[in-house]
This record gives C-alpha cells, structure tokens and sequence, in this order.
RNA sequence: GGGCCCAUGGUCUAGCGGCUAUGACGUUUCCUUCACAGGGAGAAGGUCCCCAGUUCAAUUCUGGGUGGGCCCACCA
C-alpha cells in the first residue's frame, strides 16, 4: 500500500472500472424491487458548473444508497440538446447561421456536431462519480426523442388540447421567434423617461411620460386614473397623436398609476401585456408597427424602416422639433430581455400553437400533491406557480432546429394532415403525409414550425422508459425520483407534470429531491457577468472529487450552501485521514483469516469464539451508526449520514477506538492470541462499515480501499454494489463500559496536556471512577493500562449521591 | 407588491421544549520516531438577529419586526 493516497490516479482508475465492468448497470430482468431516477438532462452548450457538482452529487448518494441497499436502480442519463441554446452555441462553433441553410442541413450538422462533443461533456459527470448507467443514454434531440415529442403532440392534438391562434405573445427580435415567459430575463439599465405634450381636443396639452416614445405611432388611447382630480376633466375627451394627426380616446383605468411619472399612460401596440389585456377590456383595435425583426413598418408613417433604437432618436428629435417634450429623466428600471442574446423582447401578434391547460389548475395541483416532496416546502413554490398562470402554454417556436411540429396542411382546402403515428419521426418539410387530404388533394404545405425545447423535455421519463420494451416499461412507470433544484421546479417539473396527466393520468414520480444552489463564497449566486463563476473541473484537479462531494454533502437536501474553497481541504483531509486509518487497519488484518483456524468449519467463519468488551463497544455504537444513517437516507437527509459518519471515524474510530486496540494488536505475545484476534474482528467490521458508510459521499476513496483490501474476503466486485451495512451488534452494557474508559482516557489526556507532558509518558497511577460493576472494569483493565500507560490503575465505585458520572485521580 | 427559505463563536455548519449548544476552518499552548505534522491532546472565542407571547422551562413553539437569499408579478 503505497504511502500517500494519490486522488488523480485512483479516481481515474476507478471511473473506467466502473465503466468497464458496468457496475452500475440497469438488469431489466433482475427480480429485485426497481427504483427508477429521472435525471435532468443538462444542457450541452457549456460545462459544468459548480451547481451540476453540486446537485448531481446530491441525487447520487441516493441512487448509491439505494444500490448498495439492493435496488435494482434505473439511472438513466440524457442530455439536452434541443433549443435555442444549442442552435447558438453550433453557429458559433461552425461559423454558420441556420436561417440561411436549408433547415434539414442545419440539424444534420447540428446532430453530427453535437455527436462530436458529447465524450467530452458526459466525461465530467463521469468524473465526478455520478453513478447513472450511461449505456441508457438520450439527447432531447435523438430521433428516439423526436418520435416520442411528436407522438405527444399528436395524442394532445387528438385530445383537443392543442390549438393554433394568432395573439400577441412574447417575441425575440434577434432570435426571430415567439419566446416563452420563463425565457425572459430582467436587465437593470439606465434609460430616458420622456414627456411627450400631446394635443387635446379639450384646448388643453396633456403630458405623457414613457421610456419607448418610439411606440408612439402605434398608440391607440390614453389613460387616466378616475381618481386622479388632476386629469378627471379629460376623461372622454381625445388626443391627438403628433405627426399621424390621428385622435384617440381619453379613457377612464383604475389600473393606472397616478404616482408614476405624469401619472397618464398612452396605450400602445404593444408595450408591456397590460397593452395586450387592456386591448381586450376596452376592446380596442391594435395598430401593429413592429415587423418581426425588430423595424418599423409603414404604419409608423415617416419613421419606416428603422429599427426600434433608431426609431426612438428618431422619434424624440421630431418632438424636440415640434416643441413636444416637456422634460427628460434619467431613470433606472428594469425591461425584459431574452436569456439567450440579451436582446429587448417585443411583443407580436404571432400565429403560434398552444397547449390548453388553464383549466386544469386544480388538478395539477392535486397531482402535485400526490408527490412525495424532500424538502415538504418546495411544493408551495409549485402551486404558487400554477397559481400564478394566466396563459396556455405556447409551444411553438419560429426556428430551424428542434422537432418539428409533424403536420401538413392541404394546400386546396386548408385542412390540417397530421402525421402518423408509424412515420414517426417526420419533418414536414421534407417528408410527405401517408396519404391524401379528405378533399383527394396530394398537395401539401409543411408547417414550418418546430417545437419549444420544454415540450420535449417534459417527456424525460418516457424517454427513458421507451427505451425497453413493453413488458418492461410497466415495471418502471411511475418512476421513483425526480431530482433536480429548485430554480426549475416551475417549468421542467411542473411541465413534466403536465404531460404525464396528459398522458399517463398519473404522476410521473413518486418523489422528488429538491437540491439548493451553490453560491459564491458571499451567498451571491454565481453568473458569468458578475465574474464569480467557480470551475469544477479546477477544484478537482486541485483536490479531488470525493472532496468535491464531500463539500456537496455538507449542506441539507434544499439550502444553498456559499462555496469556500477552504471547505474543499476538509474533504481532501477526510480523504487522507482514511487512507492513513485503513493502511494502519490493513496491516493488522493481513493475518487475519489466517490465525483463525478453528473457527473456519462455521459460517461466520472469522468470528472469534470471545468477543473482548472494548471490541463490542465499537461494534454496538457503529451499529447505532448505521441505523441513523439508513434512517437519514432514507429521508434523503445526506448531510447527516456525512456529519455522523465523519465524526463516528475521526473521534470514535481513529482516536479512540484504534489507540485502545494498538496493545492487543502489537504485542500478542503478551496480550494473547485471542484477545487480538478479537480486536481484528472489531478493526475489520467497524472499518468495513464505515467505508460503506462513505461510499455514497466519497466513491472513489472507498473503493480503492475496498479494493486493497476487503475485496478478497467479501468477494463482491465492487463496494457500490456491496450489500449496505445492515450490523446489529448492540451491546449496552458494553457501550455504558466503554464511555465510561472513554472518559477516563480522556481525563487522563486532559491531565498530561496541561502538564505539557508527552501522552506516551508513563504514570504511575490512576484512580478511575465510575458507576460500572466491577467485574466489567477488571475486563478492561488491561487495555484501560495500556491506553493510558499507566504502572497501575484501581477502580472506585461511585456511589448514587455523587453529582458526576465518571471521574479519575491522576499521580504521576 | 405576492410567496418561500434562512438567521447559531471571526467564517461555514449540526441540532433540539430542559444537557456545559455540534462539528469543521481559523486563532493559540503543548505533545509526537511505532497509520497519519494534511497528525494528536488541550485552551480561548457565543446575549443561538431583535421584541412580545405560550410554558415550571424557549436557541428550539407562536405572533410581530429587522436583515439576507431565491422565485413570481409589476416596471406606461
């Protein structure tokens, strides 16, 4: 065994072990009891980050624990390479832009492409241990992927749940395709609030103030707080709109703010969504003056053409020139921005296809509460979210690569052709319907639509089931566990909801695991813009990843949890620490089978005929030990299985439990052979625990120690598929005796620092005190002498008056 | 504006109606050739955010406040 635990090596070594040996391999066929994991695919533009460690390490100490807790695990793993993320991230790589090629040769390079990346970004989830069977893979792009997309669409469409309407909706300017709202963004930013004087037909200017006066073409009435004594007058009146000479009706909205800048707003088509919903109450004709890439068309008069920020100048110069702006202010607020380019959303009315799902609130939210949810409170975040819905969900998107929306329309009479189920997948644009349109027409136009990356997302656990055959799909719905955190609850977990009530009438798992967030070491979330982004793959070349999950495992199931470097150098010294406990351990049990002959004939074939007291303390408190810690992942509380085990070895194990042993281990020839055999079979179970323990947390570290040693006598070919420790050897007497030598080695260790003396130095006597039977004390008495090195030690029966438990008179 | 979570030594964190309030990092004194100096034994450091209530008893439960984080809405 070499010397130093070398992280780098070992933890390479045993992710292509894994792999190689298919530990973690799902058995369709295996008997035992499935317990089924739907993964969030991450996105493959861009590597992981630090959050990924964070909560992907979360989600595997349980498929570890429930593995090694006889599970049959379905771990599946996708990625997620739908969307517009992607679609960017491969014209950028290839220096191309998808809306002048030919749609099906855009996603053929994007597929090949993505097919080139993928080793690499699947490798850092690799190495971080995360136990999932990659053989079951998925990207949310795959032809498997798209049938199953498709066929969902066509049983909603079928259901009557999804329809085609033109509406206003959420429009990117840049990206040139409807958006949806968890799509947008905030952007703080300094901007001009403008006061506009129109003309009235009461004589009278009115003042309006607004940060978009390029919109002004577009307006289509004015509004006034009936409350606000300052305007009332001009209730009913009419404005005239400057250069356009149009008039528009002054109306009365309760809505109106009369705090915000001249406390009058001027209704345009379409600012903001209150435009869109006021459009509707006061039933008002819009005047639409967008065109889709953000200019200006002929309705905007003189200001055709140009794009919105030239048409603000623009607009704000010709006021000037009329004498039309009262003031201007410098004002910070916030506009909505696409997340994917930063660019101002507008808002267009768009044909677009939407799922109809508002009236199915409560039943959403009954499903939600058939759910099983770690932490309980998360759930509210999920109703609040539903709640909250005001629209159906959009589900198309205007771009080149996604799965396509699989309809035709005929090209006489206009009636949609769906695809069928066994043409699947299918893009329209290159395929045909199977056969011809009601009105005998063979003449078809594509939908050129494809669909939104979250209506084939929310498909994850089909997916993954659909990937094995009938039989053994029934087996595997609904799933276990969703894991994932918390920021997406509200569209990847609430949509997935959806979807399996669509389509399952069921819920799609049985539980969910909630992770928090990694913050920056101030509790700051981490973004690239503020420039405090951690870098996974640093921190494990610099340490390791079991440290790096470690520190994952040091926070509950749901809190965010500040990364600080430092915390990094805790796990790397557990890490150590075991590595220099085990080394110790193993030398001791080299011979230790060996010497135990006579009690070969028997099933528990090593354990010795007399089991010595300290060796039963040990064995009962890590009884309780791995009893907490089942109990604690069941609950998915990982952090105390971490905290209780790491202290259990630090303090029980190493300080104590190890020194009290060394007498019995080292010198036989004095001691006996018995009472070391004795103390291997305490060493050789306690330490085997303790390292099962760990595996979920750190799976490297413990297996290469499983490896070194344990192996050939557990005969398991791997510590993640070792049975978890089940131990009941709970003794309490035995543990009563052994806090009660605890205490006095402490006491006399207590003694010896603060006379600065060497622990090793010999003393001369001890009196230990206790509420022990003294029969007991005489059983340990050897080993309480050479723990402490003491000439003599005489024991003492506290009587029931004294106020403490144990004590010792030191002489040196 | 609405919702959720959090508040514990300098930093991060565990915990619970009653114990001397947990552990780690940091600080500090000493020890250490026999697993480990990336170690061991000690020490110092806390009005458990504030106020009120419930209780024999509150860091823990309830209400209010303050501060922080996140989600959602608004932003003419």
């Amino acid at each position: 065994m070499e010397k130093q635990y070398n992280a780098k090596e070992s933890e390479e070594k045993w992710m292509e072990f894994w792999e190689k040996e298919n530990i973690y391999k799902f058995d369709a066929n295996s008997k035992s009891e499935i317990y089924s994991i739907d993964t969030p695919p991450p996105t493959v533009s861009g590597k992981m980050h630090l959050g990924h460690s964070f909560s992907y390490s979360q989600q595997d100490f349980i498929a570890r624990f429930q593995r090694m807790s006889g599970k049959n695990v379905f771990y599946p793993f996708g990625t997620d390479a739908n969307g517009l993320a992607t679609e960017r991230m491969i014209e950028k790589m290839k220096n191309v832009k998808g809306q002048f090629m030919k749609r099906s040769d855009f996603v053929e390079l994007c597929l090949k492409t993505l097919e080139e990346i993928r080793a690499d970004f699947v490798y850092d989830w690799k190495r971080i241990g995360i136990s999932a069977d990659f053989n079951i893979f998925y990207t949310t792009i795959d032809r498997h992927s798209q049938k199953i997309s498709q066929k969902s669409f066509l049983q909603l469409y079928k259901m009557g749940r999804i329809y085609k309407k033109k509406a206003p909706f959420i429009w990117c300017p840049e990206c040139q395709t409807a958006i949806a709202q968890v799509e947008m963004k905030d952007s703080e930013r300094q901007s001009n609030l403008v006061y506009m004087k129109f003309d009235t037909t009461l004589n009278e200017q009115i003042t309006i103030a607004t940060t978009r006066p390029e919109l002004l073409p577009s307006c289509v009435a004015i509004h006034i707080n009936p409350d606000d004594k300052r305007y009332k007058k001009f209730i009913g009146a009419k404005a005239i709109i400057p250069f356009l000479n149009r008039e528009v009706k002054i109306t009365a909205n309760k809505d109106v703010d009369m705090e915000f800048g001249s406390g009058i707003v001027y209704h345009c088509t379409f600012g903001d969504m209150d435009d869109v919903r006021w459009m509707e109450e006061y039933n008002i004709e819009p005047i639409e003056i967008l065109n889709k890439n953000g200019t200006l068309n002929e309705k905007a008069g003189r200001f055709k053409g140009l794009y919105v920020k030239e048409a603000r100048k623009a607009v704000i110069k010709a006021l000037e020139e009329e004498k039309r702006i009262a003031k201007t202010e410098s004002i910070k607020h916030v506009v909505n921005v696409h997340e994917r380019c930063d660019t101002d959303i507008e808002i267009l009315t768009t044909e677009q296809w939407f799922i109809k799902y508002l009236d199915l609130k409560d039943d959403f939210i009954k499903f939600g509460r058939k759910i099983k949810w770690y932490p309980e409170h998360m759930r509210i975040r999920y109703e609040n979210w539903i709640h909250g819905l005001k629209w159906d969900c959009n589900i198309s998107r205007q771009r080149h690569f996604g799965i396509p929306i699989p309809l035709w329309y005929c090209k006489k009479c206009s009636e949609i052709i769906l695809a069928e189920e066994k043409q699947l997948p299918v893009d329209p644009l290159t395929d045909k319907p199977l056969s011809n349109c009601k009105c005998s027409s063979n003449e078809f136009i594509a939908e050129k639509d494809v669909l939104d990356t979250w209506a084939t997302s929310s498909l994850t656990p089909d997916i993954a089931i659909e990937l094995f055959n009938d039989k053994e799909q029934k087996k595997l719905f609904p799933m276990s566990l969703r894991p994932q955190a918390h920021d997406i609850i509200t569209f990847w977990l609430f949509n997935t909801v959806v979807k399996s009530y669509f389509h399952h009438k069921n819920i799609p798992w049985k539980e969910v695991m909630i992770s928090g967030w990694a913050l920056d070491p101030h509790g700051k979330k981490m973004s690239k813009s503020k420039g405090n982004v951690i870098e996974p793959r640093e921190m494990i070349s610099k340490y390791s990843a079991d440290a790096l999950r470690f520190w994952a495992a040091g926070s509950r199931l749901g809190d965010d949890l500040p990364f600080q470097e430092k915390d990094l150098v805790t796990g790397q010294k557990f890490t150590t620490k075991i590595w220099n406990a085990s080394k110790f351990a193993f030398m001791h049990l080299s011979d230790y089978n060996k010497d135990d002959k006579e009690n070969k004939k028997e099933k528990q074939k090593e354990k010795p005929k007399k089991i010595e007291l300290m060796d039963r303390w040990i064995l009962s408190k890590i009884s309780r030990l791995a009893k907490e810690c089942t109990e604690n992942l069941m609950n998915y509380e990982y952090s105390h299985t971490k905290l209780a085990t790491e202290t259990f070895f630090w303090h029980t194990f190493c300080d104590n439990y190890l020194e009290i042993i060394k007498d019995r281990l080292y010198n036989s020839e004095k001691r006996g052979i018995s009472p070391k055999i004795s103390a291997q079979y305490g060493l050789y179970h306690s330490l085997l625990t303790i390292i099962k323990l760990m595996a979920p947390i750190t799976p490297f570290i413990t297996e290469e120690l499983y490896q070194l040693y344990y192996k050939k006598h557990e005969k398991i070919k791997s510590i993640h598929i070792a049975d978890w420790p089940s131990i009941s050897l709970i003794d309490e007497n035995a543990e009563k005796v052994g806090d009660f030598f605890v205490h006095i080695l402490q006491q006399v260790r207590k003694v010896k620092s603060e006379s600065n003396m060497s622990l090793k130095k010999p003393i001369k006597k001890i009196t230990a005190k206790g509420r022990i039977p003294k029969e007991n004390f005489e059983e340990i008495k050897e080993d309480l002498i050479a723990t402490t090195n003491a000439e003599e030690i005489v024991f003492e029966q506290l009587d029931e008056k004294s106020d403490k438990e144990y004590d010792a008179i030191v002489e040196m």
